[in-house]
Formats: structure tokens, sequence, C-alpha cells
RNA sequence: GGGGCUGUAGCUCAGCUGGUUAGAGUGCCGGUCUGUCACACCGGAGGUCGCGGGUUCGAGCCCCGUCAGCCCCGCCA
């Protein structure tokens, strides 16, 4: 049917006949003549309809052609006259003299524009989704997808080289009652029992460990019931991948060597071995485990400088315990009350009282922090003339990344430069355990296999609270790009993790018996990582949503507009699967 | 579960302090046009102002509710 993409002609092809097919991207009809651009995934090229080389049917057809429909052409390849080259197309130099013109696929005015006037916005993302074929049809669209398919290509390559096994895992899975919300699959042959769709494949790739297969890996399809965000969609992929007899030396090894190999393929040089952060120290310094280390601006703690010369506030805060966190900015004085209101309402969506604040003029200090913090603590600052001081009481858990959560801001207020472009760094040592908010339980941080430290192992027994955890993190410019951990095989230490969760032990064998019996069958020791291959798509692609990179997204609600669902389903069906809708 | 922003022509938007017949660009339809490339020019059609209720002599605009999209907090082993 077709020769050639429409966007592959260059001026070697002058003279060939072509046969093309592709999009009506847009119609210049001066009467006598009729351009047409055509449009493949390849991109753009110039049809020409004249009378010196159309007949007069095909000049007659090119008249009516429409936006978006689908044509196909043949026609000559033809230097274009002189001074009518276009520079913005790499087919520029050339068109296409069209002789037959056919359509085979006929177009209704499109929903939403494809071919947009320059500087229009994009429609509506509502529309974007309702119309998801014609927006995927846009080249940025279609740009970020294919770069999506290479580095997927790439990963494999990679791992594949590094002697792992791409190894699929079941889709149907059983449900966990931990964790993020399940989505449910009802069994039709087993009335009243359920599937869940996995949330990782992490018991699965821990028993291949246990069956020898030494390195596995996945892009593993994910799903979590749980809210979206523009960089978290319930459905996802992950570049999921476990290794036998290894310490984090050896994921980290493998796991540098994959994102250096993907922004490699998206044309960005980056360098291994990756800088590391104790989390207690990510959080101290930047109020976030996962901070974005293109900016200094590193958190103060003012505490021990709160005393006589403070105010009331800091010096309650001081005496129930909480902590004093500040930042100085360099030349942050410029921002503007409105600014710093700015400020103060992201520190309250982290759930701080408030937000503490004073500049530093050329006539000394000014604003509410001067006699909040008092002599002391302003002195600790160490604000020079033209800057800001800013201040978060509050127990460190809300203050560290209220905080945090202002320093973005402030860098994205005073338009910082970035001191490198990519700023990668591995978060080790978590705490193996953390409190629940709300029941004050002790919940684990990553999950229930982690391995302790080694040289924590004891504490899990004594202080569980302060035993730090094999798992790290990857982070990039801010980003969490993936987690991990040594898992644990020694069944005591599992035993014992167990029981520090309060999980009895009847409980545990029931909802992990099979894993804690394959442990228990001659378990090698392995660990391994998850990276969000969304968001590393996102990153590379430099979009701002993860609907960005992938072809049928859904919504933040959790539909999707193109297909209707999540939809009911007949009465008839639901009976099969033993299933009554509650009203 | 909570908070914020948005919703007016197919699309992107404007619409003053509540006041007559709701506008623009683009797209669409018709016409002229042989070197355009956001073609140009002339003409035309096109509106449940998201939906429901209320206030008012009068509502696109004010109030209440609701739906949808987006962003954030919680949540996301």
């Amino acid at each position: 049917m077709r020769t050639h993409r429409c966007g592959a002609l260059r001026a070697s092809d002058v003279g060939r006949e072509v046969s093309l097919g592709g999009w009506v991207h847009r119609r210049r009809d001066l009467g006598g003549l009729v351009f047409v651009d055509l449009r493949d995934r390849e991109g753009l090229v110039q049809v020409a309809f004249g009378p010196g080389w159309s007949p007069a049917e095909v000049m007659e057809r090119a008249g009516t052609l429409i936006g978006e429909a689908v044509i196909l052409v043949k026609g000559v390849v033809e230097p274009r006259p002189a001074g009518q080259a276009n520079p913005e197309l790499p087919t520029g130099e050339v068109e296409v003299h069209a002789t037959e013109v056919r359509v085979v696929g006929p177009a209704a005015t499109p929903a939403i524009p494809v071919a947009r006037v320059r500087g229009e916005p994009l429609a509506a993302e509502e529309l974007r989704l309702r119309y998801r074929y014609l927006d995927l049809r846009r080249p940025e669209m279609y740009r970020n997808l294919e770069l999506r398919h290479r580095l997927l290509q790439r990963t494999r390559r990679e791992l594949s080289e590094r002697g792992f096994l791409e190894i699929e895992t079941p889709m149907l899975t059983k449900p966990t009652p931990e964790g993020a919300r399940d989505f449910v699959v009802p069994s039709r042959v087993y009335p009243g029992q359920f599937y869940a769709l996995p949330q990782s494949p992490q018991i699965y790739k821990q028993l291949l460990m246990v069956s020898g297969f030494d390195r596995y890996f996945q892009l593993a399809r994910c799903f979590r019931d749980e809210d979206q965000r523009a960089d978290r969609q319930l459905e996802f992929t992950q570049i999921d991948l476990e290794a036998s007899f290894v310490t984090p030396e050896d994921i980290y090894a493998v796991t540098e060597g994959v994102l250096v190999a993907l922004w490699a393929e998206a044309g960005a040089p980056v360098e291994a071995p990756f800088p590391r952060l104790a989390y207690r120290d990510a959080m101290a310094r930047y109020g976030s485990d996962k901070p974005d280390l293109r900016f200094g601006l590193e958190l103060m703690d003012l505490t021990p400088r709160i005393g006589e010369g403070s105010g009331e506030f800091l010096r309650a805060a001081v005496g129930r315990g909480e902590r004093v966190r500040a930042l100085a900015v360099p030349g942050g004085a410029a921002l503007s009350r409105k600014d710093l209101d700015a400020l103060t309402a992201a520190a309250k969506t982290m759930r701080a009282s408030g937000l503490v604040w004073a500049k530093r003029g050329p006539d000394g200090p000014t604003g509410p922090g001067v006699k909040a913090l008092g002599a002391a603590a302003l002195e600790a600052l160490g604000l020079g003339d033209g800057d800001l001081g800013l201040a978060v009481a509050g127990p460190d858990a809300i203050a560290l990344p209220a905080l945090g959560r202002v320093r973005l801001e402030v860098i994205r207020l005073l338009e910082l430069p970035p001191s490198c472009r990519h700023a990668f760094v591995w978060i080790e040592q978590f705490p193996l355990f953390e409190r629940e908010a709300e029941t004050g339980n002790l919940t684990f941080m990553h999950h229930p296999f982690t391995a302790p430290h080694p040289d924590d192992a004891a504490l899990v027994a004594t202080d569980p609270e302060r035993a730090r955890a094999q798992h790290y993190d990857a982070v990039y410019n801010g980003v969490e790009l993936g987690s991990g951990s040594i898992r644990i095989t020694d069944p005591a230490m599992q035993a014992q993790v167990f029981e520090r969760l309060g999980m009895a032990p009847a409980d545990v064998e029931h909802r992990f018996g099979w894993l804690l019996e394959g442990l228990r069958s001659g378990a090698p020791p392995h660990g391994g990582i998850a990276l969000g291959f969304d968001r590393i798509a996102l990153l590379l692609a430099g979009g701002e949503s993860l609907r960005e990179v992938i072809a049928f997204p859904k919504t933040a609600a959790a539909r999707a507009l193109f297909e209707g669902a999540p939809t009911g389903i007949p009465a008839a069906d639901l009976a099969a699967l033993h299933l009554t809708v509650a009203s």
C-alpha cells in the first residue's frame, strides 16, 4: 500500500514515485493549487496538487479533503521551487506531486484539534482523555510513547545483559490486608472468594530467589486502589528486580547501571555512582526523604537557641518537646508579603501551625520572627543583608516535612538556579518501623520482609523504633524513583518482626505462609528494588503528569473517560459471580 | 474523607458594579484565488453560559446544592 512514511522523504528521494498514506494535517487551497500537509507517525510532508501533474478529478478531490481524513496518495517526489523550501520541516526541501488520491478513512470534524494554530493551548484534559485517539495523534504524544518504548527495550537489554531473567508473575493473586487497597476480582468458580490484582510481585520474586533463579526482573504492571496524583496512577509499571547473594551495594550497582542507560537512551548522559544520604540526614537537612539535591538551602535546628529572649509561642513548643526548624534564604528578603503568605499556606497544608519569618534589611531584621525567635536564635540563622529567615515549630514529623515543602516553594518563587541538572541520590538507613498516625501502632515502613540493618538486629527486640532497615530509595531531582531492600531470610528474625507488628503467628501463617514456608526450604540471601517506570518516562519526556506518558490513563477520580470505565454489569453477570450490590 | 482552582460556540478564551439581541480567534459551511506552509480575502451557520434550586423587576455574573476535570492534604506494604 505504501512505499514510504510521509516524514521520511528527503531531497535524496527526488524523482521517486511514491505511495503514501496518512492523515490530512492541514490543507491550503489556493484555488488552482492545493497543498496538503500529510501526517504520519514519522512527520509531515507537503503534497502538492496542481494542474501540471494532477489529473482533473484528482484536483477536484483535493479541494474536498478534510482535516484528519486518512488518504492514500501516489505521486512523484519533486524538489520545491527555489525559495519555497520550508526549513521547519525535515521534509521541507521536497514535496510530492500527487497523481492519485483516495480517501480511505473519511473523518468527521475532530472534537479536539490535532493540528493546533501556533500558541493555541491544548484542549481541556477531560476532552483529551475522552477523545484519546485524537490526542494521541499529536506528535508530542507520539514522541513520548516512542521514548517510552525505547526505555522499555533498553531496560530489557541492560538487565538481560547483566544476567537477569524476565519472568512473568500472576495478575490474579491473593488479596493482602495490609498496604494499599487491593483491586479485587470475584471468583466465578468459588462463591464468595476473590482474587486480587497485584500491588507488586513482591512475594513471587522472593520465591523465585528461593527457587534459585538468582536474578529476576519484570516490567511489572501493578495495581493500587488509592487516590490519584499527578505522579500516581492506579495501574502502573515497575522495573521490578531481585537478586540472590547480594548486598545493597550490588543492588545499587545494577540500579545505577540501568538508570545511567535509560538517561543515556533519552540523550542525558549521567554518571554513577550516585551519592548517598541517610534518611535521618535527608529529613534534617532537606525536610524530605526525597530531597532535591540540585539546590543547597539546607534546614537548621534552632531548638537549642530558643530561650529567654524568644516569644512565648516558641518557648512553649520547645517546652512540649517540639523542635524549631529553620531555613535561611539568601536574597529571600526580595519575597513580597504575598509570597510569604503563600509560603505560610504551603506550610499549613503540611499541617504546620504556621510559619515564622524575619527579613534582614540595611537597618537590621524586621518581621514577626524577630520577636518570636529572639536574638540568640536570630543570630544563629546568620542572616545577611537581603536575606530571609523562616522557621516552623512542631514535632519533627510535622515541622521537617512542612519546612521541606517551604524550601521547595522558596526555590520556585525565587527561581533559584540549580547547581546541576541531574541530582541522583540513594537514601538509606530508613527506620524499619514507624508509628501509624491514627492508631499509634507500630507498622513497617517498607514491607514486612525488609531486613534490619546488620548493626541494629538486636534493636528489633529491645527498641524497635530505633532499628534501621536495609531499605533504600533511589531519588532524582526530588522525585522518588524507586524503593528496595534486602529481605529477611532468617525465619527467627521474620517471626520477631511479625511479632513487633502485632501479628499473631496463626494470622501470619494464613497470610504469608507460602512465602515463609519457602524461606524455610533453603533461601539464599536476597534483595532487590522496584523502580517506577512511568515516573522515569515522565522525567525523561519532560512532562508534568503521568498522563503524558501513558497511552490510556485514568483520571484523578479513577475513571477511564475514553471507554467509560468503571461501569455496572448486567444482573446475570453479577449472579454468575455470586455477587449482589448493596445499595 | 478534606481543601483549592476551573466549567460560556466543535476547540481556546473574553464577558465591566446584576441590565436591551452573550462576543473574539480558530475550526466548520459557501465563494474568490497557481507557490502556500497558522495561505489570504469575502460571506454564513453555530450557544441547555456544566446541571438543579434560590434571591431579584431582571442572573453568564450573587447564594445554596450537585456533577465533571485538574492540583494538593490524608492515603499510596
